[in-house]
DNA sequence: TGAGTATGTTCAG
DNA sequence: TGAACCTACTCAT
């Protein structure tokens, strides 16, 4: 699941329910109990994403940090909270709803200068305001490395993952091993149009949907939809992510996969050839 | 009940 | 490049 964009509904879901009031933060698991002593009962000022970081500042030098990683879940609801339940990293309560942390891959006391460092190593994310292209399309232009590694590597564009990767590329008719330097402007800047409104789509919906519908932008439901790749809470209609083997929804020929440093690779041999 | 799998990142070699 | 981190879910037995 978490792909930038559920780290930014993430962070627009507890602006809206913890930031301006005190919250209790506690550490049911222990591994983030000194920490949430801190910062526990003041009053939340901000919450931020930046590709897949979140991040909840208190005070300037008060920021905790949250990358869900793989397994990463911060679900958000209403208060009464019940006594917590198997591994809960975090648990922030605030007047009307918590959310338990759980799997995270980090989750730390920061300071403004740990903050900036970290920000300073992301790319731009197309889900923020103040994202500016020219910086990916600087690295991009100037890489012998494929757009497939290019668009994985978070110092290049954040916030994006597999499947955005595998379905950008498809939208885009992009071989996934065409390098960076090779792609020119005018795909790129297609590329950077197509992955804002996947995400922002994928925001605003909770979930990945990239099928494109006969009259517009809604999903069709065609083959990509379903269960039986087991994938559905994640992507629910999708062209190429997980598909291996299954026709291409645009022309038939079935999706191809390779393993793409140490990560799955999805495309279609005709349509990206 | 156990094996297999996954949307990510970091570090050692 | 591979291992480690660490969680929840699906599927086969």
């Amino acid at each position: 699941m978490p792909e930038g964009h559920t780290v930014h509904r993430l962070a627009r879901l507890q602006r809206r329910r913890f930031v301006g009031t005190p919250v209790a933060v506690s550490s049911p698991q222990g591994r983030f109990a000194t920490d949430a002593e801190i910062v526990d009962g003041r009053v939340l000022e901000a919450v931020e994403a930046h590709g897949k970081h979140l991040f909840q500042v208190y005070e300037a030098d008060l920021v905790v940090h949250v990358h869900l990683g793989l397994w990463g879940r911060f679900p958000n609801r209403r208060v009464p909270a019940p006594e917590p339940r198997g591994q809960v990293r975090m648990r922030i309560e605030g007047p009307t709803h918590y959310a338990d942390l759980r799997g995270p891959s980090a989750c730390a006391l920061f300071t403004d200068v740990e903050v900036k460092a970290l920000r300073a190593r992301l790319g731009p994310d197309p889900l923020r305001a103040d994202a500016d292209p020219e910086e990916a399309w600087r690295r991009i232009s100037r890489s012998r490395a494929p757009l497939a590694t290019l668009l994985m590597d978070q110092s290049v564009i954040a916030g994006l993952g597999n499947v955005f990767r595998a379905e950008t590329l498809f939208r885009c008719r992009i071989p996934p091993l065409l390098p960076g330097r090779e792609l020119g402007r005018e795909r790129f800047d297609a590329l950077w149009a197509d992955l804002t409104d996947m995400l922002r789509a994928g925001e605003r919906q909770g979930r990945i949907e990239t099928v494109r519908g006969p009259s517009g932008d809604q999903p069709d439901g065609g083959g990509a939809r379903g269960t039986d790749h087991g994938n559905s809470s994640c992507a629910g209609s999708v062209y190429a992510y997980r598909r291996t083997g299954r026709p291409c929804l645009v022309c038939g020929t079935p999706i191809a996969r390779t393993t793409h440093a140490a990560r799955n690779l999805f495309w279609c041999p005709t349509c990206q050839a």
